[in-house]
DNA sequence: AGCCAGGCTAAAT
DNA sequence: ATTTAGCATGGC
C-alpha cells in the first residue's frame, strides 16, 4: 500500500468536543482508537487527536510544516462560533439539558456526494450497520489512499461516476439491499447533471431541498440531514425516529400530537440553527441512556 | 425467534 | 390528505 511522509497540523479550539462531534451519526467512516480518530477527510488520511487547547491531524501529503490548511478547518468546522449558535437555542430545560450533556458538539461541513450517499444507505439501518455498509462500498469501488505504512489500507469515497458505472448486483454486494437501485439511479441522475450537487449550495435552502428530492431514495428526512451536514444550512432540521420521539416526550408529555403538529413546531421554535439543536437533542438522547444506546 | 434499525415509496384508507 | 405495508440486511 502506498505511504508517506506524516504531516502534523495543530488547530488551537475551545469549546470543541472531537469525540460528540465524530460519535453523533452525522459522518460513518471515523474510527476510533484508544488514543484518537482514524478517517478519510477527501483523499487524506488523517490521524485526530484533542489536547486541552488543540486538535491535532496527523495526515499523509505535502502540506508544509506549519500549516492550517483550509480543508481541515472547513470540515471540523474549527472557526465557527459555537458561543453565537448555542445562543440562539431555545430557553428551555430540555434544550438546557442537552447543552449541558454534549457542549463542543460541532456540525461537519462534509463533502455531499458522500454526505448524499451515506444518508441513501442509512435508512432504517443502525448507525453501525450504516458505517459497515459504507466501509464495505469504500473497499470495493474506492481508489487507495496514501497512508502510513503500518496502518490498514484505506480508500477514497467511491465517486459518482465510478457507482454510476456499477451495476446493481455490484452495489447489492455491499450490503445494501433495497437501497442499491435508488443509490444507483441517484449516480445516474447526478452523472447525467439531471441534478447538479456542486451548485445547490449557491441556492436557498428551499430550493436546494426541491433538488434533492428529485433523486430516487431522499426524502424530507434524507434531503435536510444532506442540507445540513454538507452544505450548512443550519436551519434544515431532519426529523428520524430518535428526533421525533425525543420531541414527543420533552415538549409533549403525555399528549396526542400528530407528526405534522410537530414538524411545525421544529421549523418556528429552535431559531435560525434549529438544525444544530436537533444534533444536539439527537446526541442527547442517544447517549444519555447506556442501556439503550446502540 | 422475533423485533427493530438516523426512511422512502406506492398503495390503500 | 393522512395512514400503512413492503422493502434487504444484520444485531441483539
Amino acid at each position: 500500500m502506498m505511504s508517506g511522509v506524516t504531516q502534523r497540523i495543530v488547530i488551537p479550539v475551545r469549546d470543541y468536543d472531537l469525540a460528540a462531534t465524530l460519535a453523533s451519526g452525522q459522518a460513518f467512516r471515523w474510527r476510533e482508537h484508544a488514543s484518537g480518530w482514524e478517517g478519510i477527510i477527501g483523499q487524506r488520511w488523517v490521524w485526530l487527536t484533542q489536547t486541552d487547547e488543540n486538535l491535532v491531524a496527523e495526515t499523509v501529503g505535502l502540506d508544509g510544516p506549519h500549516a492550517n490548511p483550509c480543508w481541515l478547518s472547513h470540515y471540523l468546522q474549527s472557526e465557527t462560533d459555537l458561543e453565537s449558535v448555542l445562543r440562539t437555542f431555545p430557553d428551555d430545560e430540555p434544550m438546557r439539558a442537552a447543552v449541558r450533556a454534549c457542549r463542543g458538539l460541532r456540525l461537519l461541513h462534509q463533502e455531499p456526494w458522500e454526505c448524499l450517499t451515506s444518508f441513501i444507505l442509512s435508512s432504517t439501518k443502525q448507525i453501525v450497520q450504516i458505517q459497515q455498509i459504507v466501509a464495505l462500498l469504500c473497499q470495493r469501488l474506492g481508489e487507495p489512499v496514501a497512508a502510513p505504512a503500518h496502518r490498514e489500507p484505506w480508500f477514497s469515497f467511491p465517486t459518482s461516476t465510478r457507482i454510476a458505472r456499477c451495476t446493481e448486483a455490484e452495489l447489492r454486494d455491499c450490503k445494501m439491499g433495497f437501497r442499491a437501485p435508488n443509490l444507483l439511479r441517484a449516480a445516474r441522475m447526478i452523472e447525467a447533471g439531471e441534478v447538479d450537487l456542486a451548485r445547490l449550495g449557491n441556492l436557498s435552502v428551499d430550493e436546494a431541498r426541491t433538488e434533492l428530492l428529485r433523486l430516487p431514495g431522499v426524502g424530507r428526512k434524507i434531503a435536510n440531514c444532506v442540507l445540513l451536514f454538507a452544505y450548512g444550512f443550519q436551519q434544515a432540521f431532519p426529523v428520524d425516529v430518535w428526533v421525533m420521539k425525543a420531541l414527543r416526550e420533552l415538549y409533549f408529555p403525555r399528549r396526542r400530537v400528530s407528526d405534522k403538529h410537530i414538524a411545525r413546531f421544529t421549523a418556528t421554535h429552535f431559531g435560525p440553527n434549529a438544525g444544530y439543536a436537533q444534533q444536539y437533542l439527537f446526541h442527547y438522547v442517544r447517549t444519555k441512556r447506556p442501556k439503550t444506546r446502540k
